[in-house]
DNA sequence: TGTACATCAGTGAACGCGCGTTCACTGATGTAC
DNA sequence: TGTACATCAGTGAACGCGCGTTCACTGATGTAC
């Protein structure tokens, strides 16, 4: 038997993994209830508000702890470093990858990114502008395009992520279909990127 | 005073308003109910019915109706045929206007492509893609990119309105702030699509 | 170690409220003669 | 044009239900002596 603090902690995470099991079934996060989420958690609905104020507050928990797993995803991708001739088709067949694995999460933030109260939205957009710096840190690091100034390194990190944002969106809804689909998103995707990344080869500054 | 049928669709009218409104406001449409679309549009709640199935039936008619409203402003900018040279400068700066102006659509939209039921996300897809072969269509009708092949067209055009899709999400969060902040937001917009378009220019096939 | 008390996560009854949906209805508008 | 009937958009009462939130409570766990 844990001690009471440890017990409480349990129910907590009950609470936003039922969160997440409303998410899952395809349900929006702003229709859920504190009385559906403590009866799916297996508590009563008043326990509910031993853990959070209401479901914002059980939201904004959520993105910080989905952000802790996606930020050690990408670290992941990150570190399996590719031959770099392929590095931007491995790196999107690894990102879907992890999509279509943890779809709950991608979904919940998907939810996040529009449908959320604005606190909740600035968080998610936030932990995106995370990725962002990341990315151009990256790029920095490995000196891969070398003439392009800070300024549009900063733009192009920013085009990178919305792009893969937009992406995870269109591929969650086809994350139940044919792997053929994805196959051919996945492919689409890539080009897509590459096409960024031959125009930043390219920049001409003041052009 | 008109007649019955007049009436009816102005009832029609009233209830899709109302469930702008509701958006407009800043709440999720998938928080709205039969009973407040309907106290807002002035009728009791079982007039509803007289109209619309249920709410996911009022969404899929908004989705229509708003669909029209951006093919006409879509043309508009079209039309506007701006300098070539700051076309792109130009587009993102009209769109964007747009975006503000007309904000409860663009709100509707965003959340639905997230938000909404499987049938409704399609319906708002399909309006993605319809705008993608508009552009298509576009770049060939004046001969922008000649030695980008077909399948590329295709690619980049997706690509394009992913950004504008994702890019719409943000600027209305940012609409109610400063100007300045939107001009800021309109410059890295701008530059992100020339990044784009530097890169099908220099698109090498089989790269 | 044993006892007496404090803490507090979770309980369960209760409240008033808005929900979706049913149903029989009303009365203005439309139509047929 | 006038009358008799049909249509049907909108009404209003009623139903059972799940909602958020309050409150006093219970009883296992933790702590002080």
């Amino acid at each position: 038997m844990k001690n009471r603090q440890e017990r409480k902690l349990q129910t907590r995470q009950s609470l936003m993994n039922a969160a997440l099991e409303w998410v899952e079934e395809g349900q929006h996060f702003s229709s859920l209830s504190i009385r559906e989420v403590a009866k799916r958690a297996g508590v009563v609905p008043t326990a509910f508000y031993r853990h959070f104020k209401d479901l914002d507050d059980l939201a904004l928990n959520l993105v910080d702890e989905l952000s802790l797993v996606l930020r050690q995803l990408m670290r992941e991708v990150r570190q399996n470093r590719v031959n770099p001739q392929h590095i931007i088709r491995d790196s999107v067949q690894q990102y879907c990858q992890y999509v279509v694995t943890q779809r709950v999460f991608f979904m919940f933030m998907s939810q996040s990114m529009t449908g959320g109260s604005m606190i909740i939205r600035q968080a998610v957009r936030s932990e995106l502008q995370y990725f962002a710096k990341e990315l151009v840190a990256d790029l920095q690091r490995f000196n891969l395009l070398p003439h392009l100034d800070p300024t549009m390194m900063d733009v192009l990190a920013d085009l990178t992520i919305s792009v893969m944002a937009f992406a995870t969106v269109q591929l969650l809804d086809l994350a139940d279909v044919s792997s053929q689909a994805r196959q051919d998103f996945e492919n689409k995707l890539a080009r897509q990127l590459q096409l960024i990344y031959v125009g930043a080869e390219h920049w001409k500054p003041e052009s």
